[in-house]
DNA sequence: AATGAATGAGGTTTCATTCAT
DNA sequence: GATGAATGAAACCTCATTCAT
């Protein structure tokens, strides 16, 4: 009765994946329902439950390959620098650019109503540590300061990210260069130790 | 065998509001129900009701004193200062000087299980508004980068809190001078342009 | 410490039943709470609850009085008259006239939102019974339709009763002389059949 | 040994919406709880949720589309009358005739435990002026006494069909005819003021 | 492959009522 | 005689999830 054409299961899943990351990133995880994403899909939520098992899968689902790509964004952007503090300049300005040109899986990362204690926290922990590995990588410093100066970095990105999307008042680019200008030099001050 | 002893209604306040607080930092708001809160003081819920209204408020009047007396240290802090600079540096050392002091405060103020959209968004989002209008303050720079840089330092300092309650790594101030050192020279350079 | 001086017992049980009946008549039954009483009087619940039991004796000590009050000037004005129809006329101008002269008393009587079922429920109906069964007498009509015609006449008088405290658009007395004017005649041909 | 089929989407919601009608009007609005009429339904509450959204949509599902076809009742009845007077008669007539009828749709209309100041009394007030006009509209009389006269009518109307549901002591329409009789003089007396 | 129908479990909130002092 | 402190019981409502077709 439908003129809803049967669309093949990767083609459909696609599509899921992409509404319902969309409603994560604008609401957060915690205030979508199933039935939104559904709705909002077209689907009925059984489909949902047949193809991504339940809602932190369905977030996962949509929210890793993001994490993946940023990832790989700035795995290669830090590959191809000289030096470690060419290679964090490099990280940050890949960081801002994956933010700039996908905002919607950025937001998915950095929803602030994940519940704690799940599967979700721990795939976001991990996410979260193998960014702040690569930082630790990229900084022109060594010993014990070196894990807490690269949380703080990613601290200070993600809020600026947080602000940039809400605001938008500058390029991401410049918002990039902002952060690195304030802590290039302070990060030579370390290494000095 | 239990203390369920009647007690005057400001120390029952009192009771109620540091076990919630307790349980809200531990397990953020959202995971928290008002059952837990209830048996955790050793009370029922009606009693709860009776103080606080609802759960929201109940959250408010934990956190809100909180959130004062953090603002009201950095604000005493800053204003001693000579310089710009000067009062960036005491303002972070009285920041991690005060989740030091109380981390379970602190942890309440930076939940990230709150639900977006309500009183208690609201609440959180002026006070962190005036936490970062005290920062922009205290920087040495003007012009329109002042805004995102002072997002980014506050949330550099909330990456590095959460990092710090985590694993009492170092002493609190010396995390908060790693932060300051690393930002320091930088804003100088912001200065010049 | 409060200077609220203790009154005599009957004094202030009938300052809490004045503020009470005030209230159900304002709010209704259903509406008011046991708390919203005793702020109102300007004690404590359980002072409320040592003077009349519970919430529903409550009603009742401010709602049988009132009831009584009704009943005896109908029965009053009834007695002196000469004819049934003239009975009827003298009938129901006091009913108007109890209404006018304390319409709070009246709407508790006439309270939409009491509890099916109870206690309340049972002293309502009697005392409906027995205004019912006085109308009875003062119709000039006999047989079987002597019972619904008096229960008629009552709704009509409580329908219209109810129009008047909401609008008071005519004076009381010529509420029931509209009344009165309207059922007269038809009267007359019941007692012809 | 139970309905509990799964049954297409409006059958099971005519089956809800009776069933609930039933419930309140034997027991009123406040008395009835959702659990209650879930499990006479032999559902669980979430289902009635899905259906109708809450308590008083529930209740106002059943009670509108009875409310409707009493007065679309009346209105044919007063439309096919020569004269007001045929008029009133007839709306009279057919008011009882609905009552004779569905006595559960008439009950919930005038339930006596309706919350006040909700869309219910809202609804409920509308459906109320909206028979008065009518009624007035069939009065053989004019000026300001028309509309406490319809009032008062109604009243009459409403205290007699209770009585009626009450002990069915006579034919529905011999109670219509009760009431016409008692009036029509009595209005022809207004006529002439 | 897909769906309409249905539920288990739990959350916040309210209120009449009573204990211990 | 009076009160501050406290509770039992239950109401409305929501949501992730699954059955039967």
């Amino acid at each position: 009765m439908s003129t809803r054409t049967r669309l093949p299961r990767a083609e459909r899943e696609q599509q899921m994946l992409a509404t319902a990351r969309g409603l994560f990133a604008q609401r957060g995880y915690a205030d979508v329902t199933m039935d939104e994403v559904a709705s909002a899909v077209g689907v009925t939520k059984p489909l949902l439950y047949t193809y991504f098992g339940n809602k932190e899968q369905l977030f996962l689902a949509g929210m890793q390959p993001a994490a993946e790509k940023l990832l790989a964004s700035v795995v290669d952007a830090v590959r191809g620098a000289a030096t470690p503090t060419e290679a964090l300049r490099q990280g940050l300005h890949a960081y801002f650019a994956f933010l700039d040109a996908d905002h919607v899986a950025w937001r998915v990362l950095y929803d602030e109503t994940l519940p704690a204690g799940g599967e979700i926290a721990r795939a976001v922990g991990e996410y979260r540590d193998r960014l702040a590995r690569l930082v630790t990588a990229a900084l022109p410093v060594e010993g014990p300061a070196v894990e807490p100066l690269a949380i703080a970095i990613l601290g200070a990105a993600e809020a600026l990210g947080r602000w940039w999307t809400r605001t938008r008042a500058i390029p991401a680019d410049r918002a990039a260069e902002l952060l690195i200008r304030t802590i290039e030099p302070g990060l030579r001050n370390h290494e000095n130790r």
